[in-house]
RNA sequence: CGGAGUGUGGCUCAGUUUGGUAGAGCGCUGCGUUCGGGACGCAGAGGCCCGGGGUUCAAAUCCCCGCACUCCGACCA
């Protein structure tokens, strides 16, 4: 059976349309389902298992660093949210309202959070009184509302489920070393559980979060040579602290006002997730973050011994890897296409002919290799190959990543690359807003982010031929 | 917010041109046979044709007015 036959006919291919084949994945995986609300969407089973293994590797992530969780309102009073005049500003266009309280018009409007800032500041400014409640480093789980005018299901829904995290620091310093920690910490994430290859860089002051003084970011390819942010972080300097009066006695007892972070990553995750490993059979999982590492699928179950030997199978590696045994009386070849679908990472196939020889196939979701393997040595082999996939995902992705990056030295470079191998392209930038409105203009891409890591590609700007301060990523972005 | 498209059993759609008893495939339920890449037989269940108004003896079908969703652009995690 050739690597490249097409399996399932029920989703379309990559490369004829990717956009309907992202929705295909999303709806054939049992990820999402559509609801009378537009851009508000069920998350199923599947998706939301993914979610919250995501959650519980970050939350761990996070109480590593010292944060607590805690929860906010869902409503913010509009003359709470209308104290940071760039905040407010910033997100006004996708705000819901309340107006009404049963049949009672309200006398303050209440909006649907979008974000939390303002809440969290409000809190702050009441339980900070001293140097020495510093700082304050408060996550939230939570779910927020922005009014999208197009919504995809995971990459922009109306309602979206995300963490935010929140802290307060005594100086300019410590919340600037908080805002970067974070963003190692999504990178790492990412990179070691996602198996997903980020950029870490700066956003422009164009790009940047309304109100913070600098926002970073972590940015991803997709298959599609389509940019995504998969997580961001701010620092707000004291912005937020002088609109909401957030200040602390130091230690010669003169009021200072607190610096201010914030960061978050979204259930957008799941989405780049199925964009970056996907497939024309699916969904493709990294092991770490799969609801189910491995699947088991009987043989001719109905044979003596068969159904046995699968559940001595499934006991035994139950306690190793996250397992499922498909027993149900659907055929083997429908089981195949259905898991693979749902991305499962290792399938076991146990048969009466693997019976007789005391082995089993595996299958593996990524690269589809049949290996097969004895019984005795089943406890071993099925982890070191889920660990060898996670491995393989990512260095997958990033090579399709850098095969996807170019370098340009001119506008008409940039377009060019974005057209003939779409994905990042490396410039150097003047800094200046007039080239990146430029850039957006003509070649219909956004700046992505300033790098940490840069190169010295050139002297010169490569949109105006000014002297470059930087190096800048660009890319066409979901 | 512009441009296009689509609303008919759970799903994908036919039927609409030319008004005349609501259809197919898949899925679902039951029984039996199957089982190494989406099996098969038999028997069933299931529809206010998106909504509201017209026109007509008669409307899924013709005419108005809504609403929703999808895709493509502009805005955004």
């Amino acid at each position: 059976m050739a690597n490249d036959k097409k399996f399932v006919e029920e989703i379309t291919a990559m490369n004829v349309d990717f956009a309907k084949w992202y929705t295909d994945v999303v709806k054939k995986a049992d990820l999402a389902d559509y609801t009378s609300v537009k851009g508000c969407m069920i998350i199923r089973p599947l998706g939301y298992a993914i979610w919250e293994n995501i959650q519980v590797e970050l939350d761990r992530r996070f109480k590593e660093t010292g944060h607590e969780n805690v929860y906010l309102p869902l409503f913010i009073p509009e003359g709470l949210l209308n104290k940071e005049k760039e905040h407010v500003e910033g997100f006004a266009p996708e705000v819901a309202w309340v107006t009404h309280g049963g049949e009672e018009e309200l006398t303050e409007r209440l909006c649907v959070r979008p974000t939390s800032e303002t809440l969290f500041c409000q809190h702050y400014a009441n339980i900070i009184g001293s140097y020495r409640d510093l700082p304050k480093l408060y996550n939230q789980w939570a779910n927020v509302v922005r009014w999208e005018k197009t919504t995809r299901p995971f990459l922009r829904t109306t309602e979206f489920l995300w963490q935010e995290g929140h802290t307060a620091h005594a100086t300019y310093a410590e919340a600037q070393e908080e805002t970067l920690r974070m963003l190692d910490v999504y990178a790492d994430f990412c990179q070691d559980f996602l198996a997903i290859p980020v950029i870490k860089g700066q956003k422009t002051d164009k790009e940047k979060f309304a109100g913070a003084v600098a926002t970073y970011t972590i940015e991803s390819l997709m298959h599609d040579g389509q940019a995504l942010q998969t997580g961001t972080t701010h620092n707000f300097g004291d912005n937020f602290a002088k609109a909401f009066n957030i200040r602390y006695l130091d230690q010669d007892n003169t009021h200072q006002y607190v610096f201010q972070t914030s960061w978050g990553v979204t259930t957008r995750l799941i989405g780049a997730l199925i964009m970056v490993h996907g497939d024309d059979s699916g969904l493709v999982l990294p092991p770490k973050v799969a609801p189910t590492q491995l699947v088991i699928i009987p043989i001719a179950s109905h044979k003596g011994g068969v159904l046995e030997k699968a559940t001595d199978i499934y006991h035994q590696l139950n306690d190793l890897v996250r397992v499922k045994i498909d027993s149900s009386d659907k055929n083997p070849g429908w089981k195949f296409s259905e898991h693979e679908m749902r991305g499962v990472p290792l399938r076991l196939e146990i048969g009466p002919k693997d019976i007789e020889k005391g082995q089993v196939v595996l299958v593996r979701r990524d690269n589809r290799e049949k290996i097969i393997v004895a019984l005795s040595e089943i406890k071993t082999r099925v982890p070191e190959i889920l660990e060898d996939i996670q491995k393989s995902l990512l260095a997958k992705a990033l090579s399709h990543r850098e095969a996807h990056t170019s370098i340009a030295n001119s506008l008409e470079q940039i377009k060019e690359s974005l057209d003939k191998n779409p994905g990042f392209v490396k410039t150097m930038w003047c800094n200046e807003k007039a080239c990146e409105e430029k850039v957006k203009e003509e070649a219909k891409a956004t700046s992505r982010c300033i790098p940490f890591e840069q190169e010295n590609l050139d002297t010169k700007c490569a949109i105006c031929g000014k002297p470059a301060k930087t190096m800048i990523v660009w890319g066409r972005a979901y």
